[in-house]
DNA sequence: ACATAAATGGAATAAAAATTCCATAAGAAG
DNA sequence: CTTCTTATGGAATTTTTATTCCATTTATGT
């Protein structure tokens, strides 16, 4: 009775989507490393495609024995095997566009709908990041750096539809340690939480047409006050370039009546970790 | 006067088309051997991307050596260095992605620090969004819509990371009419916020790894409660799969260590579109 | 044709990687 | 609480893979 050992005989799947179904069909028996495995394995396939057992597993945060004891749980003769489903599924792929279309085209009625408005917003977003690569100045880019790396502590103001902008903002300047405040205007208490504002700190806005009256009226304070004024905006005749010493433009393009706002997250996380580098340098 | 040795003295290519470039300029100067392996590289990129030294060589029809002495000739340390660049030019499989690299590296210095990040972040953008477009079940995506169309009010759940999700959609279902409560958690009175839900209404959770406590113990109330749930989440190992009745996966790229959010944000357009304009129907 | 340098093949060696094994820990069943 | 099973971490081992070295061949210039 010896040898039959694991779990699958030879039925280990021989492609990455059958694959991803059993990993999907096994997930509430599995135990915690393995379960953690697959995961990382899902999220980082091209990690596994191309990495060693020790490397990964380091990444992954396990044993190197645990990428092998998991290959051979799947029905793989070990992970080198199991290595091999990524990366075939790597060969094939090659992105294009003609692929997609001819995927829309046969979508059935059911889903078209569907398909068509996540492709609307996707293409939307990706339309305006390329259009951020080429238009964004590198020259005030650094500057704002400059700007709210000097500060002691960073205003993050913005309202209405570029809410999350400022929300993302400052969630990632407290992981990277700067001191940052999310002006959120609770209770109209906006002016209040930005008083405390001084000029040896700085204030990031955010604001696109339609402008939001709160935001234009709360950097002009600031700039009154000699507070520097970081802004992220999409056209030089925003209220906020009055009040910015420096300015950021960014146009986004939309789908139906929504813009996307994945340039300006892109540019919110490059101020942001600038900023946390550039502090570091002192 | 030893160990100078090879041609090119650390200067080879960094990236796919350099490479490329590099040895049609050389086609007419290499040895037989050499000139025999560039061709068969150039037509064969996955091969050697993936292959083993002993099996390019066999397929190649020279010696393993030949490889190493091919390598080195480029500049390269030796054979794996050399074949980290075709390993990397499957990785980022995207079209322009080379143009790209050529306008950063012609970035003067004092710039080039920010035009990385920012690349880096729209980068990992576009990746994200691209690898939405294939991976979304739009089976999926039609259920979640029904599911949120029917609703009476839709709670949103979305914790530190992602709460800028759950706050646009706010915004989105605000503007088109559909009734929607964010719950913000202020306070602490999460639960509470969620308390008036009813099975008539429907709760849309957001989460990503390292997965928020709060957001996937008020789905699991929720689904307690027979509310409808529908999750974005960024695998099927996410503590929102079991609570909820449709959920969509979303596997975001990451720059450094912060992920984007560009594809889960068009996602939830995508869904919140939709939902509006089902309910119109009717 | 000869001398010299460059290129090649192939075995030997070194390095890196995958895999096994076992002691211990965590968990389930009684 | 005890016993038995399953899961885990980590070192030891084996296997695979890259690289080096040198004897031999092939090309190049005089």
């Amino acid at each position: 009775m010896e040898e039959q050992a694991e779990t699958m005989p030879g039925a280990a799947p021989q492609d990455y989507e059958s694959l991803r179904a059993l990993l999907s069909s096994r997930r509430d028996t599995m135990p915690k490393r393995l379960k953690q495995l697959a995961s990382f394995a899902m999220q980082h396939p091209e990690e596994v495609a191309f990495g060693t057992v020790a490397g990964i597993a380091e990444h992954a945060g396990v044993q190197p024995s645990t990428l092998i004891r998991f290959a051979k749980s799947l029905g793989y003769e070990g992970f080198s095997h199991l290595q091999q489903i990524f990366r075939d599924r790597l060969r094939e792929r090659f992105p294009d566009y003609r692929e997609r279309l001819q995927t829309l085209r046969e979508t059935e009625g059911h889903h078209l709908h569907a398909a068509s408005l996540l492709e609307g917003f996707a293409g939307a977003a990706v339309v305006s990041l390329e259009r951020m690569r080429d238009s964004v100045s590198l020259e005030e880019l650094s500057r704002a750096i400059e700007t709210l790396a000097k500060a002691d502590t960073v205003y993050l103001l913005g309202a209405r539809r570029v809410f999350p902008i400022a929300a993302y903002c400052a969630y990632a300047f407290g992981k990277l340690g700067v001191r940052a405040i999310l002006i959120d205007h609770i209770a109209q208490l906006g002016p209040e939480q930005l008083a405390t504002a001084t000029d040896r700190d700085a204030v990031l806005a955010i604001s696109f047409t339609p402008y939001a009256p709160v935001t234009a009226d709360l950097a002009a304070v600031a700039a009154r006050r000699n507070i520097p004024v970081v802004a992220i905006t999409d056209s030089a005749f925003s209220p906020l370039v009055t009040s910015a010493d420096v300015w950021l433009e960014v146009a986004e393009a939309d789908f139906g009546a929504f813009r996307s706002l994945s340039a300006s997250f892109a540019l919110a996380m490059a101020l942001a970790v600038g900023t946390a580098e550039k502090r570091a340098e002192r």
